[in-house]
DNA sequence: CTGAAAGCGCTTACAG
DNA sequence: CTGAAAGCGCTTACAG
């Protein structure tokens, strides 16, 4: 790969004039302009990332790392499109961390994407008091949190209503005369879990619904927890009539029992999801969802973190999302 | 951030001497060591990746890169866990450019890719003829192909038998009673695609059963054009019994038509996909599909990948993986 | 408008 | 066993 060098050379000017004309900067004369970049062309010469971020100064690198807790979900595949493409937008280019709910890898990322020099972070916090993004915001990078922000720091963050969007779906549940609702939660020590727990005991409580506490049934988040504690909420000598799983893939497990145990959606059980798919409709009946973009949210974080980036000296924000109810066919009326 | 200047400073040693212990390869006195180590702890020391890239030579970037069609399939999102898990393992840090079935953002990740000089990349070829990639491999970078090879052309590879899954699923059909048997292929384009129509065809061949034109249908491989062109399989005055997807999108894309349409799976029609997910259970009724481990062919890869970062010379290498038929419920004999 | 030179943070022969 | 120095491929004041 021909360095700025030999352009130099083939071209008979200084490195210093073959790096102006690269970077449009300073005035240049045209026919030493031309001459720079047909030797460009001939040599087919690409800069070299990895000088130019060493050299230059912040907000030049055209770098950003991303943290997320979990590829397999879904709704972070749409978080990566949605950042991809505006990064992609604004040349930026996108090193993508994936710890599986290990803490000891997130750090690991979080100290290899400081050390590459990226520009920036988009993180999705392991839990609310994640000491490995603290230090993050201690060496100055900018961050901005996803889905999960950080207790008692300021801090970017984009998220979602999650209260508010449990409470609507549960209501809806209530409007239909269900009373009898499990609630498969997620992990009990990411903040969305407590905020969803939240709004579905708000809604309860609202309606006067006494909890069962037998119908809570906290998950680690994952597909198989999903499928097992479905499981047991079916054998309850008095199963709910509805259920509300917390994220997708907690609702794909729990289908899939249902499904195994040859009980009908929505006669003999309603569900809700939290997290709609873009092939929600292709399940049988067609999901009842509560829909959080994940793609706009990757799209504002990335946005929001091009700004702090740009200017960072810009005061922090919280955008808070809404959530959509999206009735299917998932629930009924009893 | 700490540099090694600082380490060395505080150390009263030498910049040298501090790489040293880090690098754990020459000897260092351990007392030495010891001092140095203890400065590296105080400052929090990370050494700048940057750094190391641009100095090192080759195969010790650390780096990789892989760049794929479509991030919103499933199956590709498999094949990144199984990349990133072996990555990680050895401690290779991997770099993801979604080029979304755009040459032209294809050929943007390659120079990216190469001018941050990665170890090497792992790629799906946008078809069989890909100059993009051509020119990556004269560049000498380690390249290997996954899913799809490249025409003429020695590198390594790790891919499926496409034909000889396809030709199970169809024989399987057969066995089952089925004659008018419709598929909805992927993009012409890729070679994956041609190498799954004669495996249909090599079936329905076999059985002497004669193949309908209507029931053939190209499709973008596409979510979108599974739905479109399942609705028009559906509308023909001789419907298929039974249709075999090209890919999990396409599937999904076909289930929504045909739920839709309050057509019942396997009653009203029969269908086999491409692709397994692991929440094919969770589809209604469970989905028969011809399963390509998408996991393990990006462990293959990234093995091969390593192997060939560290040997250069080796020689390439083609891995044909089996496919295997998940026979669910999704199918009937008629 | 252009060039010579310093320097980003490292690694690695070369001396000693 | 350790240090001084060169150099990876760039960018950017500083002169001219």
């Amino acid at each position: 790969m021909a360095s700025l060098k030999q352009v130099a050379e083939r071209a008979n000017v200084s490195i210093a004039t073959v790096s102006r004309v690269l970077n449009n900067k300073d005035i240049v004369n045209p026919e030493t302009r031309a001459k720079v970049e047909n030797a460009i062309r001939d040599l087919n010469y690409l800069p070299n990332r990895v000088a130019q971020r060493l050299r230059s100064t912040s907000s030049k690198k055209k770098l950003i790392g991303v943290v997320l807790p979990d590829v397999q979900n879904p709704f972070y595949v749409d978080v990566i499109r949605g950042i991809e493409e505006t990064a992609y937008r604004n040349q930026f280019v996108v090193m993508i961390g994936n710890f599986s709910q290990d803490e000891e890898k997130e750090r690991l990322y979080l100290d290899i994407f400081q050390s590459e020099e990226v520009d920036g972070m988009i993180v999705a916090p392991a839990h609310g008091r994640d000491q490995n993004i603290l230090k993050v915001l201690e060496n100055n990078f900018a961050v901005v949190c996803i889905d999960r922000g950080l207790a008692d720091v300021d801090v970017d963050v984009v998220k979602v209503d999650n209260e508010e969007g449990v409470f609507g779906a549960i209501e809806y549940l209530i409007s239909l005369g269900h009373k009898r609702i499990a609630h498969i939660t997620g992990m009990p020590q990411i903040p969305t879990t407590a905020e969803r727990v939240k709004g579905f005991e708000r809604a309860m409580k609202k309606h006067g619904i006494k909890i069962d506490p037998d119908l809570i049934r906290p998950s680690n988040s994952s597909y198989e927890s999903g499928a097992e504690l479905m499981a047991e909420l079916l054998s309850l000598k008095k199963p709910p009539t509805a259920v509300f799983t917390a994220n997708n893939l907690i609702t794909l497990g729990a289908l899939r029992t249902i499904h195994e145990r040859g009980c009908k959606v929505p006669d003999d059980i309603s569900i809700i999801g939290f997290d709609d798919m873009y092939w929600s409709m292709s399940l049988n009946p067609p999901l009842t969802a509560v829909r959080q973009s994940g793609y706009e949210i990757g799209k504002r974080a990335a946005s929001m973190l091009l700004a702090g980036i740009f200017t960072p000296q810009r005061s922090k924000r919280q955008v808070v999302l809404p959530t959509e109810l999206i009735v299917r066919k998932s629930c009924r009326r009893i």
